[in-house]
DNA sequence: CATTTATATGAATATATGTTAATATATTCA
DNA sequence: TGAATATATTAACATATATTCATATAAATG
């Protein structure tokens, strides 16, 4: 029961939500969510950081960049399974998400 | 998507969760949820109004009662399906409402 | 090895939220 | 009609939360 307090709270924030939405496409890393997002990397951090408490999603290092992906065994959750067929990407949310995977943004983030 | 934000934040608390999981079981006065759940009456109340608020109550009036129940509509919804799945009264719940209908609180308010 | 890059963390702050106590409203009933 | 009952609302307060800014850590790179 607390559990899922957890869960919806952390759901609960159209940041987070979006976030999590852009991680069910495929895992990413945080300068890539800040990309797409266009916001404070602190703030996608801190997001990322109540998403990974409530067990929503999973980090893992790859050199210098840590990679986020949605936690498979809380996608099986049914409440999930239902945000799933709810909800989905917005337009905009989608767009940057491939403009970023076009340019191929992790190993350019030096560059910019 | 905000419409989302609002059904999570409703259910990001657990006061909200019983009284929403309490009346999937069937409609039931505030009288009778301040019963069943031991809590001041305005506590329920507020707690009723969000809700409400999110859609996921409907309540209307019989007498001097005012009864609330499930929003159908809502209980469609793929996240709400998902919850009923996951989630379950609680035993102390499921106790205290038993006794609750039992009783038949309603009818007897007055006299306590 | 000093600098740059990617990310996390901590502190500060503003805003939102949950709870309580007190009061208002509406209905019933004597 | 006035008292009792059921519920909602308001205000006050404490706590939680989201955001930003500044700083820390850790890996890569020249």
């Amino acid at each position: 029961m607390e559990k899922m307090g957890k869960l919806f709270r952390a759901l609960a924030d159209e940041t987070r939500l979006r976030i999590y939405l852009l991680l069910l496409k495929g895992e990413l890393c945080v300068c890539e969510l800040v990309d797409i997002l266009n916001m404070e990397q602190s703030r996608i951090s801190h997001s990322l950081r109540v998403l990974r408490e409530a067990s929503l999603v999973d980090d893992r290092r790859e050199g210098k960049w840590i990679i986020y992906s949605v936690n498979p065994e809380m996608s099986r959750n049914g409440i999930i399974q239902g945000l799933r067929d709810e909800l989905k990407l917005s337009t905009q949310d989608l767009k940057n998400l491939d403009r970023c995977k076009k340019e191929k943004l992790r190993e350019k983030c030096k560059k910019r």
